[in-house]
DNA sequence: TAGATTGTTAATCGATTAACAATC
DNA sequence: TAGATTGTTAATCGATTAACAATC
Protein backbone atom coordinates (compact mmCIF):
# COMPACT_ATOMS: atom_id res chain seq x y z
CA UNK A 1 0.00 0.00 0.00
CA UNK A 2 1.30 3.26 -0.91
CA UNK A 3 -1.42 5.72 -0.05
CA UNK A 4 -1.52 6.45 3.46
CA UNK A 5 -5.43 6.50 4.08
CA UNK A 6 -8.06 5.07 1.80
CA UNK A 7 -11.79 6.36 2.07
CA UNK A 8 -13.92 3.85 3.00
CA UNK A 9 -16.37 3.87 0.21
CA UNK A 10 -13.56 3.10 -2.16
CA UNK A 11 -12.71 -0.06 0.33
CA UNK A 12 -16.31 -0.77 0.10
CA UNK A 13 -16.34 -1.18 -4.01
CA UNK A 14 -13.04 -3.50 -4.07
CA UNK A 15 -15.07 -6.47 -3.09
CA UNK A 16 -18.05 -5.96 -5.74
CA UNK A 17 -15.04 -6.07 -8.34
CA UNK A 18 -13.09 -8.72 -7.17
CA UNK A 19 -16.47 -10.26 -7.09
CA UNK A 20 -17.27 -9.34 -10.76
CA UNK A 21 -13.39 -10.13 -11.36
CA UNK A 22 -14.19 -13.89 -10.09
CA UNK A 23 -17.28 -14.25 -12.33
CA UNK A 24 -14.79 -13.04 -15.66
CA UNK A 25 -12.07 -15.64 -14.33
CA UNK A 26 -14.69 -18.56 -13.95
CA UNK A 27 -15.82 -17.57 -17.38
CA UNK A 28 -12.38 -18.27 -18.72
CA UNK A 29 -11.18 -14.47 -19.23
CA UNK A 30 -7.80 -13.75 -18.97
CA UNK A 31 -7.76 -9.85 -19.40
CA UNK A 32 -10.32 -7.02 -18.72
CA UNK A 33 -9.92 -3.57 -18.76
CA UNK A 34 -11.67 -0.64 -16.39
CA UNK A 35 -14.36 -0.29 -19.52
CA UNK A 36 -15.37 -3.61 -19.21
CA UNK A 37 -15.54 -3.94 -15.69
CA UNK A 38 -17.03 -0.84 -15.53
CA UNK A 39 -19.64 -1.94 -17.69
CA UNK A 40 -20.33 -5.11 -15.33
CA UNK A 41 -20.64 -3.72 -12.43
CA UNK A 42 -22.03 0.10 -13.16
CA UNK A 43 -19.29 1.93 -12.26
CA UNK A 44 -17.32 4.25 -14.68
CA UNK A 45 -14.20 3.28 -16.24
CA UNK A 46 -12.54 6.20 -14.65
CA UNK A 47 -13.51 5.34 -11.89
CA UNK A 48 -12.26 2.32 -11.25
CA UNK A 49 -8.85 3.02 -12.48
CA UNK A 50 -8.59 5.91 -10.23
CA UNK A 51 -9.66 3.04 -6.90
CA UNK A 52 -7.32 0.57 -8.34
CA UNK A 53 -4.29 2.67 -8.78
CA UNK A 54 -4.62 4.07 -4.54
CA UNK A 55 -3.01 0.75 -4.09
CA UNK A 56 -0.52 0.05 -6.68
CA UNK A 57 0.04 -0.04 -10.85
CA UNK A 58 -1.91 -3.36 -11.47
CA UNK A 59 -2.41 -2.70 -14.88
CA UNK A 60 -0.70 -2.24 -18.53
CA UNK A 61 -1.38 0.65 -21.19
CA UNK A 62 -2.93 -1.14 -24.19
CA UNK A 63 -3.67 -4.30 -22.43
CA UNK A 64 -5.42 -3.81 -19.19
CA UNK A 65 -5.83 -5.65 -16.87
CA UNK A 66 -4.76 -9.07 -15.90
CA UNK A 67 -7.56 -10.45 -13.89
CA UNK A 68 -5.41 -13.43 -12.35
CA UNK A 69 -3.14 -10.90 -10.68
CA UNK A 70 -5.88 -7.95 -10.19
CA UNK A 71 -7.65 -10.47 -7.82
CA UNK A 72 -4.37 -11.66 -6.36
CA UNK A 73 -3.88 -7.98 -5.82
CA UNK A 74 -7.28 -7.16 -4.77
CA UNK A 75 -7.30 -9.85 -2.22
CA UNK A 76 -4.06 -8.93 -0.71
CA UNK A 77 -5.65 -5.57 0.12
CA UNK A 78 -8.71 -6.33 1.39
CA UNK A 79 -6.49 -9.14 3.92
CA UNK A 80 -9.07 -12.31 2.46
CA UNK A 81 -5.75 -13.55 0.98
CA UNK A 82 -6.00 -16.37 4.25
CA UNK A 83 -9.42 -17.53 5.80
CA UNK A 84 -11.13 -16.00 8.45
CA UNK A 85 -12.66 -17.57 11.18
CA UNK A 86 -16.43 -16.76 12.24
CA UNK A 87 -19.33 -17.84 14.78
CA UNK A 88 -22.57 -17.37 14.25
CA UNK A 89 -24.80 -15.90 17.42
CA UNK A 90 -28.39 -16.76 16.88
CA UNK A 91 -29.95 -20.28 15.68
CA UNK A 92 -32.83 -18.93 13.90
CA UNK A 93 -34.18 -19.36 10.31
CA UNK A 94 -31.39 -16.95 9.40
CA UNK A 95 -28.89 -18.46 11.50
CA UNK A 96 -29.71 -22.02 9.83
CA UNK A 97 -29.47 -20.32 6.24
CA UNK A 98 -26.42 -18.08 6.64
CA UNK A 99 -24.80 -21.61 8.58
CA UNK A 100 -25.58 -23.74 5.19
CA UNK A 101 -24.60 -20.92 3.13
CA UNK A 102 -21.10 -22.66 0.36
CA UNK A 103 -20.43 -19.43 -0.64
CA UNK A 104 -17.90 -18.22 2.13
CA UNK A 105 -15.28 -20.86 1.70
CA UNK A 106 -13.61 -19.51 -1.80
CA UNK A 107 -14.03 -15.84 -0.27
CA UNK A 108 -11.99 -16.22 2.52
CA UNK A 109 -14.47 -16.77 5.22
CA UNK A 110 -15.14 -20.42 7.65
CA UNK A 111 -17.45 -20.95 10.08
CA UNK A 112 -16.38 -22.02 13.41
CA UNK A 113 -19.03 -22.27 15.85
CA UNK A 114 -23.04 -21.51 16.27
CA UNK A 115 -24.43 -20.32 19.47
CA UNK A 116 -27.84 -19.63 20.59
CA UNK A 117 -29.37 -19.03 24.01
CA UNK A 118 -32.35 -21.56 23.67
CA UNK A 119 -31.10 -24.84 25.96
CA UNK A 120 -33.25 -26.88 23.73
CA UNK A 121 -31.13 -25.85 20.61
CA UNK A 122 -28.17 -26.23 22.30
CA UNK A 123 -26.63 -29.39 21.55
CA UNK A 124 -28.59 -29.57 18.04
CA UNK A 125 -26.72 -30.08 14.56
CA UNK A 126 -26.91 -27.45 11.93
CA UNK A 127 -25.07 -29.10 9.27
CA UNK A 128 -21.52 -30.30 10.69
CA UNK A 129 -22.10 -27.54 13.23
CA UNK A 130 -23.40 -28.11 16.41
CA UNK A 131 -25.15 -25.45 18.47
CA UNK A 132 -23.52 -24.51 21.77
CA UNK A 133 -24.49 -22.31 24.79
CA UNK A 134 -24.60 -18.89 24.83
CA UNK A 135 -23.10 -18.98 28.53
CA UNK A 136 -19.93 -20.42 26.91
CA UNK A 137 -19.89 -17.86 24.19
CA UNK A 138 -17.19 -14.96 25.50
CA UNK A 139 -14.57 -17.99 26.96
CA UNK A 140 -15.32 -19.96 23.36
CA UNK A 141 -15.05 -17.00 21.43
CA UNK A 142 -11.49 -15.73 23.36
CA UNK A 143 -10.08 -19.54 22.82
CA UNK A 144 -11.01 -20.23 18.88
CA UNK A 145 -9.65 -16.24 18.67
CA UNK A 146 -12.20 -15.19 16.15
CA UNK A 147 -12.61 -11.62 14.94
CA UNK A 148 -15.72 -12.01 12.92
CA UNK A 149 -19.22 -12.77 14.08
CA UNK A 150 -22.55 -12.56 12.08
CA UNK A 151 -25.59 -11.54 14.35
CA UNK A 152 -28.54 -13.34 13.52
CA UNK A 153 -30.82 -12.36 17.34
CA UNK A 154 -33.87 -10.64 17.33
CA UNK A 155 -33.01 -7.03 17.47
CA UNK A 156 -34.15 -6.92 21.63
CA UNK A 157 -31.20 -9.11 22.39
CA UNK A 158 -28.58 -7.72 19.57
CA UNK A 159 -27.00 -5.11 21.63
CA UNK A 160 -25.88 -7.26 24.40
CA UNK A 161 -24.99 -9.76 22.47
CA UNK A 162 -22.70 -7.42 19.82
CA UNK A 163 -21.20 -5.95 23.47
CA UNK A 164 -20.73 -9.53 24.73
CA UNK A 165 -18.79 -10.01 21.61
CA UNK A 166 -16.83 -6.81 21.46
CA UNK A 167 -15.62 -8.22 24.76
CA UNK A 168 -14.57 -11.48 23.46
CA UNK A 169 -12.23 -9.75 21.10
CA UNK A 170 -14.88 -9.41 17.77
CA UNK A 171 -13.29 -6.85 15.73
CA UNK A 172 -16.31 -7.06 12.80
CA UNK A 173 -19.91 -7.56 13.09
CA UNK A 174 -22.30 -8.55 10.02
CA UNK A 175 -25.59 -7.80 11.52
CA UNK A 176 -28.44 -9.46 10.58
CA UNK A 177 -31.28 -8.07 12.95
CA UNK A 178 -33.11 -4.82 12.10
CA UNK A 179 -31.33 -2.06 14.30
CA UNK A 180 -28.39 0.16 14.44
CA UNK A 181 -25.51 -1.20 16.91
CA UNK A 182 -23.56 0.94 19.37
CA UNK A 183 -19.61 0.07 19.21
CA UNK A 184 -16.55 1.72 19.52
CA UNK A 185 -14.55 2.89 16.21
CA UNK A 186 -12.57 0.43 16.29
CA UNK A 187 -15.26 -2.07 16.35
CA UNK A 188 -17.06 -2.05 12.34
CA UNK A 189 -20.55 -3.40 11.88
CA UNK A 190 -22.23 -4.15 8.47
CA UNK A 191 -26.40 -4.17 8.42
CA UNK A 192 -28.02 -6.89 5.86
CA UNK A 193 -31.95 -5.43 7.13
CA UNK A 194 -34.02 -6.44 3.97
CA UNK A 195 -36.68 -4.11 5.14
CA UNK A 196 -34.35 -1.46 4.98
CA UNK A 197 -33.22 -2.40 1.21
CA UNK A 198 -36.75 -2.78 0.35
CA UNK A 199 -37.38 0.67 1.66
CA UNK A 200 -34.83 2.20 -0.31
CA UNK A 201 -36.37 1.26 -3.44
CA UNK A 202 -39.65 1.61 -2.89
CA UNK A 203 -39.51 5.47 -2.67
CA UNK A 204 -38.86 5.22 -6.78
CA UNK A 205 -41.78 3.05 -7.41
CA UNK B 1 -42.11 16.93 -1.24
CA UNK B 2 -41.14 20.43 -2.14
CA UNK B 3 -37.53 19.91 -3.49
CA UNK B 4 -37.22 18.33 -7.19
CA UNK B 5 -34.40 15.63 -7.38
CA UNK B 6 -33.53 14.02 -4.11
CA UNK B 7 -29.81 12.61 -3.80
CA UNK B 8 -30.56 8.65 -3.33
CA UNK B 9 -27.81 8.99 -0.68
CA UNK B 10 -30.45 10.63 1.51
CA UNK B 11 -32.90 7.96 0.77
CA UNK B 12 -30.62 5.16 1.86
CA UNK B 13 -30.39 7.14 4.71
CA UNK B 14 -34.11 7.27 5.38
CA UNK B 15 -35.35 3.97 6.32
CA UNK B 16 -32.36 3.87 8.69
CA UNK B 17 -33.97 6.65 10.18
CA UNK B 18 -37.50 5.33 10.16
CA UNK B 19 -36.02 1.90 11.75
CA UNK B 20 -34.63 3.89 14.71
CA UNK B 21 -37.65 6.39 15.34
CA UNK B 22 -40.13 3.18 15.15
CA UNK B 23 -37.67 1.56 17.93
CA UNK B 24 -37.63 4.78 20.13
CA UNK B 25 -41.56 4.81 19.43
CA UNK B 26 -41.92 1.14 20.50
CA UNK B 27 -39.50 2.14 24.18
CA UNK B 28 -42.71 5.03 25.14
CA UNK B 29 -40.59 8.10 23.74
CA UNK B 30 -42.63 10.64 22.33
CA UNK B 31 -40.25 12.96 20.69
CA UNK B 32 -36.55 13.07 19.67
CA UNK B 33 -34.47 15.63 18.70
CA UNK B 34 -31.52 15.29 15.87
CA UNK B 35 -28.76 14.92 18.09
CA UNK B 36 -30.33 12.11 19.94
CA UNK B 37 -31.61 10.41 16.67
CA UNK B 38 -28.01 10.93 15.37
CA UNK B 39 -26.14 9.51 18.49
CA UNK B 40 -28.62 6.40 17.56
CA UNK B 41 -27.69 5.93 14.27
CA UNK B 42 -24.42 7.25 13.59
CA UNK B 43 -24.75 10.04 11.51
CA UNK B 44 -24.31 13.88 12.80
CA UNK B 45 -27.66 15.94 13.85
CA UNK B 46 -26.73 18.32 11.23
CA UNK B 47 -26.68 15.59 8.80
CA UNK B 48 -30.17 14.63 9.89
CA UNK B 49 -31.60 17.86 9.75
CA UNK B 50 -30.37 18.64 6.77
CA UNK B 51 -32.00 14.89 4.96
CA UNK B 52 -35.50 15.50 6.70
CA UNK B 53 -35.98 19.28 5.61
CA UNK B 54 -35.06 18.17 2.50
CA UNK B 55 -38.98 17.19 2.02
CA UNK B 56 -40.56 19.47 4.54
CA UNK B 57 -40.73 21.43 7.92
CA UNK B 58 -41.52 18.35 10.37
CA UNK B 59 -39.67 19.58 13.61
CA UNK B 60 -40.46 22.17 15.77
CA UNK B 61 -37.56 24.80 17.28
CA UNK B 62 -37.15 24.11 20.88
CA UNK B 63 -38.60 20.66 21.06
CA UNK B 64 -37.35 18.46 17.93
CA UNK B 65 -39.52 15.92 16.60
CA UNK B 66 -42.20 14.05 17.24
CA UNK B 67 -41.79 10.51 16.98
CA UNK B 68 -45.29 9.77 15.76
CA UNK B 69 -45.21 12.48 13.17
CA UNK B 70 -42.13 11.72 11.58
CA UNK B 71 -42.64 8.34 11.35
CA UNK B 72 -46.10 9.18 9.45
CA UNK B 73 -44.37 11.44 7.04
CA UNK B 74 -41.23 9.51 6.50
CA UNK B 75 -43.73 6.49 5.87
CA UNK B 76 -45.02 8.90 3.23
CA UNK B 77 -42.01 10.22 1.47
CA UNK B 78 -40.64 6.14 1.52
CA UNK B 79 -44.15 4.93 0.23
CA UNK B 80 -44.34 2.54 3.14
CA UNK B 81 -47.61 3.80 4.23
CA UNK B 82 -48.94 1.01 2.35
CA UNK B 83 -48.34 -2.76 2.13
CA UNK B 84 -46.36 -3.93 -0.85
CA UNK B 85 -46.48 -7.22 -2.53
CA UNK B 86 -43.64 -9.50 -3.04
CA UNK B 87 -42.64 -12.90 -4.28
CA UNK B 88 -39.57 -14.70 -3.81
CA UNK B 89 -37.71 -16.64 -6.45
CA UNK B 90 -36.07 -19.35 -4.86
CA UNK B 91 -37.11 -21.58 -2.65
CA UNK B 92 -33.54 -23.22 -0.67
CA UNK B 93 -31.98 -22.31 2.55
CA UNK B 94 -32.37 -18.22 1.87
CA UNK B 95 -35.69 -18.33 0.09
CA UNK B 96 -36.70 -20.25 3.21
CA UNK B 97 -35.23 -18.06 5.98
CA UNK B 98 -36.65 -14.76 4.11
CA UNK B 99 -40.11 -16.27 3.59
CA UNK B 100 -40.42 -17.10 7.27
CA UNK B 101 -39.17 -13.89 8.23
CA UNK B 102 -41.73 -11.92 10.42
CA UNK B 103 -40.48 -8.53 10.18
CA UNK B 104 -41.90 -7.22 6.97
CA UNK B 105 -45.41 -7.08 7.57
CA UNK B 106 -44.83 -4.02 9.97
CA UNK B 107 -42.01 -2.54 7.28
CA UNK B 108 -44.55 -2.40 4.69
CA UNK B 109 -43.96 -5.63 2.95
CA UNK B 110 -45.86 -8.93 2.02
CA UNK B 111 -44.87 -11.81 0.49
CA UNK B 112 -47.48 -13.38 -2.30
CA UNK B 113 -45.75 -16.12 -3.53
CA UNK B 114 -43.08 -17.95 -4.07
CA UNK B 115 -41.29 -19.74 -7.14
CA UNK B 116 -38.77 -22.67 -7.59
CA UNK B 117 -37.69 -24.28 -11.09
CA UNK B 118 -37.25 -27.54 -8.86
CA UNK B 119 -40.39 -29.62 -9.85
CA UNK B 120 -39.35 -31.81 -6.58
CA UNK B 121 -40.30 -28.57 -4.77
CA UNK B 122 -42.98 -27.35 -6.45
CA UNK B 123 -46.48 -27.92 -4.53
CA UNK B 124 -44.42 -28.31 -1.24
CA UNK B 125 -44.84 -25.59 1.88
CA UNK B 126 -43.08 -23.14 3.42
CA UNK B 127 -45.44 -21.72 6.14
CA UNK B 128 -48.55 -20.73 4.15
CA UNK B 129 -46.94 -20.71 0.96
CA UNK B 130 -47.09 -23.59 -1.32
CA UNK B 131 -43.85 -23.35 -3.78
CA UNK B 132 -45.33 -22.47 -7.47
CA UNK B 133 -43.09 -23.74 -10.90
CA UNK B 134 -40.81 -20.71 -12.26
CA UNK B 135 -42.53 -21.97 -15.58
CA UNK B 136 -45.76 -20.11 -14.54
CA UNK B 137 -44.02 -17.46 -12.85
CA UNK B 138 -44.11 -14.39 -15.66
CA UNK B 139 -47.87 -14.67 -16.05
CA UNK B 140 -48.49 -15.21 -12.18
CA UNK B 141 -46.48 -11.98 -11.39
CA UNK B 142 -48.46 -10.17 -13.84
CA UNK B 143 -51.47 -11.30 -13.03
CA UNK B 144 -50.79 -10.44 -9.10
CA UNK B 145 -49.70 -7.28 -10.20
CA UNK B 146 -46.48 -7.30 -8.51
CA UNK B 147 -43.39 -5.07 -8.36
CA UNK B 148 -40.78 -5.99 -6.30
CA UNK B 149 -38.65 -9.58 -6.07
CA UNK B 150 -36.63 -10.91 -3.60
CA UNK B 151 -33.99 -13.48 -5.99
CA UNK B 152 -32.79 -16.01 -3.62
CA UNK B 153 -31.53 -18.44 -6.40
CA UNK B 154 -27.97 -19.46 -7.29
CA UNK B 155 -25.84 -16.48 -8.72
CA UNK B 156 -25.87 -18.81 -12.37
CA UNK B 157 -28.96 -18.47 -12.56
CA UNK B 158 -29.40 -14.49 -11.43
CA UNK B 159 -29.28 -12.88 -14.23
CA UNK B 160 -31.85 -15.10 -17.16
CA UNK B 161 -34.25 -14.50 -13.58
CA UNK B 162 -33.54 -11.25 -13.46
CA UNK B 163 -34.91 -10.85 -16.81
CA UNK B 164 -37.97 -12.61 -16.41
CA UNK B 165 -38.79 -11.05 -13.51
CA UNK B 166 -38.74 -7.40 -15.31
CA UNK B 167 -40.57 -8.98 -18.57
CA UNK B 168 -43.30 -9.80 -15.46
CA UNK B 169 -43.16 -5.87 -14.64
CA UNK B 170 -40.56 -5.92 -11.48
CA UNK B 171 -39.15 -2.82 -10.93
CA UNK B 172 -37.44 -3.27 -7.47
CA UNK B 173 -35.33 -6.20 -6.88
CA UNK B 174 -33.20 -7.33 -3.96
CA UNK B 175 -30.57 -9.69 -4.49
CA UNK B 176 -29.68 -12.27 -2.38
CA UNK B 177 -27.27 -13.80 -5.43
CA UNK B 178 -23.66 -12.99 -5.40
CA UNK B 179 -23.68 -11.08 -8.61
CA UNK B 180 -24.08 -7.85 -10.02
CA UNK B 181 -27.73 -8.05 -12.06
CA UNK B 182 -27.67 -5.81 -15.43
CA UNK B 183 -30.90 -3.82 -15.49
CA UNK B 184 -32.62 -0.88 -17.20
CA UNK B 185 -32.26 2.57 -14.42
CA UNK B 186 -35.91 2.14 -14.27
CA UNK B 187 -35.42 -0.68 -12.59
CA UNK B 188 -33.82 -0.84 -8.80
CA UNK B 189 -31.76 -3.54 -7.65
CA UNK B 190 -30.77 -3.93 -3.67
CA UNK B 191 -27.49 -6.06 -3.27
CA UNK B 192 -27.43 -8.62 0.25
CA UNK B 193 -24.08 -10.54 -0.30
CA UNK B 194 -22.68 -11.67 2.95
CA UNK B 195 -19.22 -12.04 1.97
CA UNK B 196 -18.91 -8.91 0.20
CA UNK B 197 -20.01 -7.04 3.59
CA UNK B 198 -17.98 -9.41 4.71
CA UNK B 199 -14.82 -8.28 2.84
CA UNK B 200 -15.20 -4.83 3.41
CA UNK B 201 -14.84 -4.76 7.30
CA UNK B 202 -11.40 -7.61 6.98
CA UNK B 203 -9.26 -4.24 5.44
CA UNK B 204 -9.43 -2.66 8.75
CA UNK B 205 -8.78 -5.72 11.48
C1' DT C 1 -38.63 34.68 29.72
C1' DA C 2 -34.51 31.63 29.03
C1' DG C 3 -33.11 27.55 27.02
C1' DA C 4 -33.29 24.46 23.40
C1' DT C 5 -33.41 23.07 18.83
C1' DT C 6 -34.85 23.62 14.22
C1' DG C 7 -34.12 24.93 9.23
C1' DT C 8 -30.93 27.04 6.31
C1' DT C 9 -26.87 29.38 4.56
C1' DA C 10 -22.14 29.52 3.52
C1' DA C 11 -17.83 27.27 3.94
C1' DT C 12 -15.42 23.20 3.75
C1' DC C 13 -14.44 18.92 2.48
C1' DG C 14 -14.43 14.90 -0.44
C1' DA C 15 -15.68 12.24 -4.54
C1' DT C 16 -16.36 11.84 -9.43
C1' DT C 17 -15.44 12.85 -14.10
C1' DA C 18 -13.05 14.41 -18.14
C1' DA C 19 -9.05 14.64 -20.51
C1' DC C 20 -4.65 13.33 -21.97
C1' DA C 21 0.36 12.22 -21.82
C1' DA C 22 2.67 8.02 -21.22
C1' DT C 23 3.36 3.66 -22.86
C1' DC C 24 2.32 -1.19 -23.72
C1' DT D 1 3.95 1.24 -36.08
C1' DA D 2 -0.97 2.28 -34.86
C1' DG D 3 -4.38 1.41 -31.61
C1' DA D 4 -5.69 0.80 -27.08
C1' DT D 5 -5.77 1.66 -22.38
C1' DT D 6 -3.57 2.89 -18.20
C1' DG D 7 -2.41 6.20 -14.34
C1' DT D 8 -2.85 10.81 -13.08
C1' DT D 9 -3.98 15.69 -13.10
C1' DA D 10 -7.14 19.36 -12.98
C1' DA D 11 -11.87 20.64 -13.16
C1' DT D 12 -16.29 19.75 -11.75
C1' DC D 13 -19.66 18.22 -9.03
C1' DG D 14 -21.87 16.87 -4.80
C1' DA D 15 -22.06 15.99 0.17
C1' DT D 16 -21.01 17.24 4.85
C1' DT D 17 -20.23 20.37 8.51
C1' DA D 18 -20.29 24.58 11.12
C1' DA D 19 -22.67 28.34 12.49
C1' DC D 20 -26.54 31.01 13.64
C1' DA D 21 -30.94 33.57 13.08
C1' DA D 22 -35.51 32.18 13.83
C1' DT D 23 -38.66 30.59 16.94
C1' DC D 24 -40.98 27.18 19.84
Amino acid sequence: MNANKIPDIIIGRLPVYLRALQHMQDMGLKTTSSQELGERVGISAAQIRKDISQFGEFGKQGTGYSIEYLIKQLREILKVDRIWDMVIVGAGDMGHAVANYQGFSDRGFSIVAIFDNDKSKVGQKIGQFTIEDSETMVNRIKSLDVKIAMLSVPASAAQAVADQLMQAGVRAILNYAPISLNVPNNVKVQYIDPSTHLQRMTYYL
